[in-house]
DNA sequence: TTGAAAGCGCTACCAC
DNA sequence: GTGGTAGCGCTTTCAA
């Protein structure tokens, strides 16, 4: 491959200086005189010249980009995450390397060490992962940042305050007359519907110990809400607030009630969590999440431990908004 | 910084051979004897050695890496297009590189200017970026693939079949006894838009010659449906049938609709473009299009190129499917 | 089949 | 301030 691109020593040698000294006014470098940093950078314009990324990383080891491993994650979430993401690290000078984990931790494991070498730092989301399993598919010795990820002893770790998001709705529900409120949870190894389910079993205990507490297990996604809710609907529908774990959820169950001819809300309440864009639009009551700003926070942090700052270890919470509107409405 | 990783180095010292046989049996050439090969392998796991990526895309000029260039999208769209580019590209052994470049051509350049040396080629998309401003900003030299994006002589380029989907839509409608259709259209500086107008004009043309062609100028979004739906309303409602240019002015048609009294589909059928998730939820009638199919199209294209195949510069359309629902149902 | 060594382009240390 | 130059870790001729 003869490309004759051009290098940092046909700059030195049109502007008449020596190669390190290019290098200094390239980076910045105080120690050069006003008239030299001129002529190297007018030499540069002559020969439209760019540094070659990858000399630059071998020869201090970093990379600017960092990784970003995600689950297979469609929608509203996914969008707002690499939004927040982005923004931050173009306003630090880094890329983003993306790549999705799936399930398998020994395909999550080759994901990730196809990043080696090539990020200074991994921002990862595996909820579906355990703990060991994650620490052992992640390289050594670079600086990782949890996302709404088990365990968290290891690394910075950020999670969606779902106890905060559940126990607020669960208030609200009992706050507007609700009974008998029955929870669809996510699949509950998805450590987001661990957390929901658990913080509306708390909450019901503890702000209405003498209701009755039941949870349905299902999955993330509008089928599994509708299957749920028709399950209900077979048992006579007993309840008079369904609370699902996500928006999708609690889309398929209004679409089951409404099928069904329930009324909602004055039969039964529904709720969703994430307050995705369809939320608005079905009015939807749910819980809002600052997606974008959790991916902002993340990159933060991250390049935060790449410069060296081993600050805390410590969990950080998105905080979340309880969003009432119609389907939890009148009574 | 004296982070003693093992090198190409180590493991040749180990396994007994020079640094060339390990570099050779690493990249899988065919010319070491089985025996070398093992003792290499078992070298490289006694001290969990990995390549070192930056040094290697020095020595080869190449990153085995893509950029990816976005505009500030939401929502479905970008995750589809997203994953789709995902598999795609692990497929064949290569990392997304990612960023939004949002409407300043200036930024648009930085952020490519960024990518120069990380990546092997880019996937832009850019409508709102003019074919100057944008041959601008790249990178000289790289290989390009363009997703719908104005020009394309220069690049190979993928869009949307807009004309197939808006063409299915108006025969659909007309089949379905509707005889004053009009079009709600975005603004017709994006391309998109102006091809799904183009389309339902040339479709109507062609099908009914004889029928009234109408078009509404707007926006893509739910308030422009709204407010247009409201002009035809202020009119006495003078059609039978409303196309718009996306789901979300179809939303808005339909919200106008039903706020007036106006049966769907009975009196005014409604039908909508792109199948966000909402249309289904709606029971809308709209153009599905294959996102992730077109993303992972733009990698194969990408990747073929890089490889050195000059194949050919041509535009590729990504077929779009009719979906008939319940707004353009009976009559 | 294997090894020695010349780069790839850049940064940073050490002299001057 | 500036220049020379030794690596950074890898791939790939060219010889042996």
């Amino acid at each position: 491959m003869t490309e004759s691109v051009t290098t940092i020593r046909d700059v030195a040698r049109l502007a008449g200086f020596s190669v390190a000294s290019v290098s200094r006014v390239l980076n910045g470098h105080s120690t050069v005189t006003p008239a030299t940093r001129a002529k190297v950078m007018s030499a540069v314009e002559a020969l439209g010249y760019f540094p070659n990324i990858a000399a630059r990383s071998l020869s201090t080891a970093r990379t600017h980009a960092i990784g970003v491993a995600l689950p297979d994650m469609h929608g509203e979430f996914f969008s707002e995450l690499m939004r927040g993401m982005d923004r931050a690290a173009s306003d630090q000078g880094y890329l983003l390397l993306l790549s999705n984990i799936h399930a398998d931790a020994s395909i999550a494991g080759q994901v990730l060490t196809a990043m080696r070498g090539r990020v200074d730092g991994i921002i990862i989301m595996a909820p579906q992962l355990a703990e060991g399993e994650r620490e052992n598919a992640l390289p050594r010795g670079l600086p990782v940042v949890l996302i709404n990820s088990p365990g968290g002893q290891e690394h910075p770790s950020l999670r969606i305050d779902n106890t905060g998001g559940m126990t607020a709705m669960v208030a609200h529900l009992l706050q507007s007359g609700r009974r008998t409120i029955v929870h669809l949870s996510g699949m509950l190894e998805n450590i987001d519907a661990f957390e929901r389910q658990l913080a509306y079993r708390n909450a019901m205990a503890r702000l209405a110990p003498d209701l009755p507490v039941r949870v349905l297990e299902g999955s993330f996604d509008e089928a599994s809400g509708e299957a749920l809710t028709r399950s209900l609907l077979a048992e006579g529908m007993p309840v008079d607030a369904i609370v699902a774990a996500n928006d999708m959820m609690a889309l398929g169950a209004l679409q089951t009630l409404r099928a069904a001819n329930i009324a909602v809300p004055d039969r039964v309440a529904v709720a969703g969590f994430d307050d995705v864009p369809l939320a608005r639009y079905l009015d939807l009551t749910t819980v809002a999440v600052d997606i974008a700003g959790l991916g902002a926070r993340a990159v933060e942090i991250l390049v935060r431990s790449i410069s060296g700052e081993t600050a805390g270890l410590k969990t950080e919470f998105c905080q979340t908004r309880l969003i009432t509107r119609a389907t939890t409405g009148g009574r």
